[in-house]
RNA sequence: GCUCGAGUGGUGGAAUUGGUAGACACGCUGGACUUAAAAUCCAGUGGGCAGUAAUGUCCGUGCGGGUUCAAGUCCCGCCUCGAGUACCA
């Protein structure tokens, strides 16, 4: 356009745009102000009550903040402000988890630095974060890879180390406690979670072992421990992963194949825990199924152990039964191809037949035994058992559907009670005895425990389930060959991980046995690396530090090299090679939310008087998806740290709301088969297509292709030829133009699917777009718009303009061409009332965290207000505020232009008032046999039978009866009026 | 297989303790303004049948039953989809 023009154009609308909604100056303007005035800010000293609001805080990645990150951090921005506006001090941190793979992957293709590009990605975060306006008091943002943060996740690491779990007390107690314990009585008498194999000792044996031997015994107890243990190994990352990191035998990160392989490793002793992080889910309100997978996933069963002597043999086998009062049905006894005692037991004559399934068994991978669960197979080992009732024998076989990492590893058979020990000696012939009465189970196994009755079992004839197990138990006791145990799936969880950037463990090693360096010390930092890849003897990345030696002398403590290490005199030196281990991603992430408390402490992880104002997070809003990791774990830890007497509650939040996930719309153009031809999506009819990905920002609404954008994309596409769906080709020659309806219709068309949001699908949406061209309010809106908070939902941006068009009209409700419209006049009736009505509409939408309603509800008081031509003060003024917590930068902007000079969010709540609702009159529905017919307006005070005389003299009652006499006649005052007949 | 959750117009979704199904919005259709477009505003919009029309009437919340004066909502039995979990003894 011509500039001359173009400059009148402006001159002539300057007026009008002043008063026009100009969300994009509004909104940058706001931000400003609240940045500038720490408007967020959270005080630790309040008169008010305190409400801690969280968000699951994120993984910085490269790819920056999506549509559907902030769907949860909106829902809790308006939960923060509402409150705020309720008279609460509110806490609203937000911070990054941002240690983690992605970077460490990205630093080994680039060789940058982890922490470069980290703090690149915070830094777009950052700006995207701003972009929404959220109520963050980023004074109080926490980085788990800063050290000043890590430090104290190292000193927790510490205190785990120098702890136990005493059952008796039913907590984690010092470790001095137990050292005491061990020198007074020995380990007998002590009750604690353990190692499996722990020996047994005297005080004046524990006196006498070296220091060492103590170490060692130690560390079977400690919280945190070193083992050597069967763990995940992911060759393809380098690393170990926990259990919650695999997913269907692949890791969750990257899809990569995962082997077991022993290796030594730090562990958390979680299964302490098991029954206290069960027991807790019940006094939480998190959402249903939620609780429902921490559940499965510590597994409780409660049953028994039973001990079966092996026949000629100084060995027994221990199983965990959960049906003990089924034990006169053994008739086998299957171990895990791992069991420890396989290649104890087995005769020579079947020497050669087990070896061969343990190699093959060893052979499959996690993923194929777990995909073929159908096929039966195993091996008898020759050996046989004898039945601790029967002493009958009973044949020992090996089995891989009998797991080695759960129980024991080793099952009593029970055939008839249970389908595939049923499945099992069916195949390979073993007998199936019948241990119920009244049942047939000659195709299936009975496994229904409330219509147990025991027979065929001695002492346990005639019982049922419950009193059977009972006395089986007892009966067990009393030959000692067995106890009432309970067993829990969860296992300790692996606490090293074979990378970089994570936190490093504040230990070295002397002799082989770590040490811990003392708390003053910290934070040991990441030492420089040049490679972030395994050292050439196979070590981690931390093995190629230059320094990575601890030494301290005379109270002094430095990381240095193993030269000035060992250059040193070892006259009072202490130290040696430090752990080239890091932590896991969920290290920082399990006590973050203690942090934002006092997020600068350099004496504490957060002081006492914040602890106890803040105590517990109120609400946390977060994806379900980290059910049995992080939200597990930071329990655990929780817990820990409240044993210690360090926290004051013992579960860290009270209320949980798992935001759905925001799923991509993936767009798709179909190549034909072995061409370089793509065709239209309408036209593929039978033949041969490949799908491929096209990215979305290529297709508009209508899933009509951009394809000059398409060639441009990669080189690849330049050169190919389209199928339009009116059938004529387009290539370089002909090129389209798009549009056209029906046999004219000259666009290509895409398919659409719906999937994860991805950059590798490239169906990612960025919200600085939508902030750019309608403004963060209304994306806000939008996002709360798109239905309820919970539910997944495919991101589509067609509703926006409905949105955006309601911010527009609110804002004419102020201004006018001319400015603010606004009036001292006297409201009126109705719009008193739909203000009212709108107030406790939001409130009850609100506090049930049902946004998406609220936002409909704002729409039909903006529409109400606008057809009363309402200019009233009174009306307009609390609206802003009601409406703030949705969108906050236009209503500070109403709220400032009202001549209000303090910020909106320090605003009182509007207060209902449910005198402005009280009707005179009601609408009845007059319903025949339940089918409304008409309505009928009538006092809100009339009586049933007045009610009735007017119903029933009315012309279209009478049209509608037709002459007969109603059988009954049902009047709800206020509510409805019925007639049957 | 098991455990949860969900099925409502063309679309996203509303609907209090059972009480006017489809709020609100998108889309679509028609109209106003405009040289035109965008923006804005107005009207209509679940389906069928009858009527020029006002209107009337029947059918409608996955399917089949049931309870009730009244069912999207409660009960019983199925179907479909989604999520989680998967040899846990």
């Amino acid at each position: 356009m011509n500039n001359c023009i173009f400059a009148i154009l402006i001159r002539f609308s300057i007026k009008k745009i002043a008063m026009k909604y100009n969300f994009n100056e509004i909104e940058a303007k706001w931000q400003k102000h609240w940045a500038d005035n720490q408007t967020f800010k959270a005080s630790n000293n309040s008169d008010k009550p305190k409400y801690y609001v969280l968000d699951m805080f994120p993984y910085p990645s490269g790819a920056g903040l999506h549509v559907g990150h902030p769907l949860g951090y909106i829902a809790s921005d308006i939960y923060a402000r509402y409150k705020r506006h309720k008279g609460f001090n509110v806490l609203h941190p937000m911070g990054y988890d941002s240690f983690g793979l992605p970077a460490e992957q990205y630093a080994i293709q680039t060789g940058q630095h982890p922490d470069k590009t980290t703090k690149e990605n915070i830094a777009r975060y950052r700006e995207q974060l701003d972009k929404i306006g959220f109520s963050f008091d980023w004074s109080r943002e926490v980085r788990t890879s800063n050290s000043d943060y890590y430090k104290w996740t190292q000193w927790i690491f510490i205190q785990l180390f120098n702890s136990w779990y005493n059952k008796d007390t039913d907590k984690a107690e010092n470790i001095l406690t137990l050292i005491n314990k061990f020198s007074a009585e020995g380990n007998r008498t002590v009750n604690a979670v353990s190692d499996d194999n722990v020996d047994t000792f005297s005080a004046s044996e524990w006196n006498a072992y070296s220091s060492e031997e103590q170490q060692k015994i130690l560390l079977q107890y400690r919280l945190t421990y070193l083992a050597e243990t069967e763990v995940n190994w992911c060759p393809a990352l380098g690393t170990v992963l926990a259990n919650d990191e695999i997913v269907n035998g692949v890791s969750e990160r990257g899809g990569h194949p995962v082997v077991r392989k022993k290796m030594k490793q730090w562990s958390m002793r979680i299964s302490a825990y098991a029954e206290r992080l069960l027991q807790g889910l019940n006094k939480l309100d998190w959402p249903e199924p939620l609780k429902e997978i921490q559940r499965n996933w510590i597994g409780k069963s409660v049953g028994a152990e039973v001990q079966f002597k092996i026949q000629n043999s100084e060995f027994r086998i221990d199983v965990f039964t959960t049906r003990p009062d089924t034990i006169f049905g053994v008739s086998f006894m299957t171990l895990a191809p791992e069991h420890e005692l396989v290649s104890k037991i087995t005769t020579p004559e079947q020497k050669e037949a087990v070896e061969a399934y343990v190699e093959a068994t060893a052979k499959r991978s996690e993923r194929e035994r777990m995909a073929d669960v159908k096929t039966i197979s195993g091996v008898f080992t020759g050996a046989y058992a004898e039945h601790p009732f029967t002493k009958k024998p009973v044949p020992i076989w090996i089995g891989d559907y009998v797991l080695a990492g759960y129980g024991t590893g080793a099952v009593m058979a029970v055939p008839c009670g249970d389908q595939r020990d049923y499945d099992f000696a069916k195949h390979f012939d073993i007998e199936i005895p019948n241990i119920f009465d009244g049942v047939d189970i000659s195709e299936e196994a009975f496994a229904d425990k409330e219509k147990t009755v025991i027979g065929n079992s001695d002492f346990l004839n005639g019982l049922g389930y419950k009193e059977a197990t009972k006395k089986a138990i007892e009966a067990l006791e009393e030959i000692g060959q067995g106890k009432g145990k309970t067993n829990y799936r969860l296992r300790d969880a692996v606490f090293s991980r074979q990378r970089y950037w994570g936190e490093p463990f504040p230990v070295y090693y002397v002799n082989g046995l770590p040490q811990m360096i003392d708390a003053k010390h910290l934070p040991i930092e990441l030492p420089e690396v040049e490679k972030y890849l395994p050292t050439e003897t196979g070590e981690p990345p931390l093995g190629n530090a230059k320094e990575w030696y601890w030494l301290e002398k005379d109270g002094v403590g430095n990381v240095v090299s193993q030269q000035t290490f060992e250059n040193t005199s070892p006259m009072g030196r202490k130290g040696g090679a430090l752990e080239l281990n890091t932590m896991p991603g969920w290290a920082g992430s399990s006590w973050y939310f203690n942090r934002y408390m006092d997020a600068h402490n350099s004496e504490a992880f957060a002081s006492k008087e914040a602890l106890n104002y803040w105590q517990d997070v109120d609400l946390y809003i977060g994806g379900s998806e980290h059910a049995t990791g992080h939200l597990l774990y930071a329990r655990f830890w929780q817990k820990f740290l409240f044993d210690q007497n360090l926290l004051p509650v013992d579960e860290f939040a009270k209320k949980l709301i798992n935001q759905g996930m925001i799923l991509g719309t993936s767009a798709f153009v179909y190549r034909l088969q072995d061409s370089n031809t793509f065709i239209s999506k309408n036209l593929i009819g039978d033949k041969n297509v490949t799908p491929i990905h096209t990215d979305v920002s290529f297709v508009n609404a209508s899933n009509e292709l951009d394809i000059e954008a398409f060639k441009n994309w990669r080189p690849e596409f330049k050169d190919v030829t389209f199928i339009l769906e009116n059938g004529k080709v387009c290539n370089e020659n002909t090129p389209s133009s798009g549009g056209g309806k029906g046999e004219d219709n000259r666009a290509f068309i895409v398919g659409r699917e719906v999937e994860k949001m991805s950059k590798s699908k490239y169906n990612v949406v960025n919200p600085d777009e939508i902030c750019e061209n309608y403004g963060a309010d209304t994306l806000r809106m939008y996002e709360m718009f798109l239905g309820p908070l919970e539910q997944a939902k495919p991101w589509n941006t067609a509703g926006i303009t409905g949105v955006h068009g309601f911010l527009k009209k609110l804002w004419k409700l102020y201004f006018n061409d001319n400015g603010l419209k606004v009036t001292n006049s006297e409201p009126s009736k109705e719009s008193l009332k739909t203000l009212h009505k709108t107030i406790k509409k939001v409130e009850e939408d609100i506090e049930n965290f049902s946004f998406n309603t609220s936002v409909s509800t704002f729409m039909i008081c903006a529409n109400e207000l606008t057809a009363q031509k309402c200019t009233s003060k009174d009306i307009l003024e609390p609206l802003a505020v009601l409406i703030s917590p949705y969108a906050p930068h236009i209503a500070e902007e109403l709220w400032s232009q009202l001549g209000n000079s303090n910020s909106i969010s320090t605003a009182d709540f509007p207060v209902f008032d449910e005198k402005h609702l009280v009707e005179s009159s009601k609408t009845y529905p007059i319903s025949f046999n339940g089918k409304m017919r008409f309505t009928l307006d009538l006092p809100m005070d009339m009586s049933k039978e007045d009610i009735e005389k007017e119903v029933m003299a009315h012309e279209k009652t009478q049209a509608q009866l037709e002459g007969r006499t109603p059988k009954k006649i049902i009047i709800v005052p206020g509510k409805i009026v019925n007639i049957v007949g």
